[in-house]
DNA sequence: TTGGCTGCAAATATTTTGCACTGGC
DNA sequence: GCCAGTGCAAAATATTTGCAGCCAA
């Protein structure tokens, strides 16, 4: 979150390069993807737009979140309680610290799990509760059904 | 899961001792939670209650599992795409080897997330294409609004 | 000009809830 | 027998989709 308004130019320069469109819907969500550092979910990027662009529909952010997503440029932070949050300034897998209170989100910076949780608990001042930790991947099993037919 | 039915009995023993009643249909889902090694959702555990209690509805499901959630005897794992998991083996955050393919769910057993990576591949064969670490905990701002009002 | 994009509404999918009835203890 | 628990249906959430009209390129 260094640079919002490069971050903002990469993400449009994609979608032109992929001859898609940019309209002033897409270019407000896509402004608040990058200049927001704490991983919005669908409703706050849905009320922050319509500032912007009042006609703004859910549905269009939605869309464009899913077409984000598909290009690699917004990572979807999945929960199914409070609604999922997306962050299009680091659209790869990161540690997030999350608050369970006021589900603020924010990325620290580590390498081991050994010693995170002291070192978060030092750094951020968080207590930390409960942590979530999942490797996404292709068993064997399924790596060898993928051979023959692509889905 | 080296003992399925010793696991039935703890859960079964922590209702009794909370003055909650062991119903036939809350002791299928704890009997299908017990024996289950790989992370059952909803539908499945619904499918299976039904061969043993064919009356059972799906809200006693999502109540049983709610209900064991609070006592800590189950865990949840939140996936907004394809449905929450459950865990009543161990029913405390630990790491979770997900195929993303046939949304198989492993318990591998690793330290640190530095050579977790490589262990992983090692180990399993999967192919990792990427991965979840999240901590939850109560950032200080909402630590101090904590003190006094208890929700 | 034109086909991709938007907006609205309806459709899905998932989980929660209200309430009368029932059965565990 | 009492009241927690169940089952059914309705409600609440969250996300997706169909399609007519519009506008970015």
């Amino acid at each position: 979150m260094t640079h919002p308004e490069h971050r903002l130019q990469e993400m449009v320069q994609r979608l032109k390069k992929k001859g898609l469109r940019i309209t002033p819907q897409r270019l407000a969500v896509l402004g608040i993807l990058a200049r927001s550092a704490d991983h919005p979910g669908v409703d706050r990027i849905y009320e922050q737009v319509k500032t912007d662009f009042p006609t703004t529909s859910l549905a269009t952010v939605y869309k464009t979140l899913v077409l984000m997503k598909e290009l690699g440029e917004v990572l979807e932070i999945e929960f199914s309680d409070t609604g999922n949050r997306y962050d299009g300034n680091k659209p790869y897998p990161h540690p997030h610290l999350i608050c369970t209170e006021c589900h603020k989100i924010i990325d620290p910076d580590l390498d081991t799990l050994a010693h995170m949780t002291r070192e978060l608990t030092r750094d951020t001042g968080f207590k930390i509760v409960s942590h979530r930790l999942d490797f996404f991947g292709i068993c064997p099993e399924c790596q060898k059904k993928g051979v023959a037919s692509e889905k």
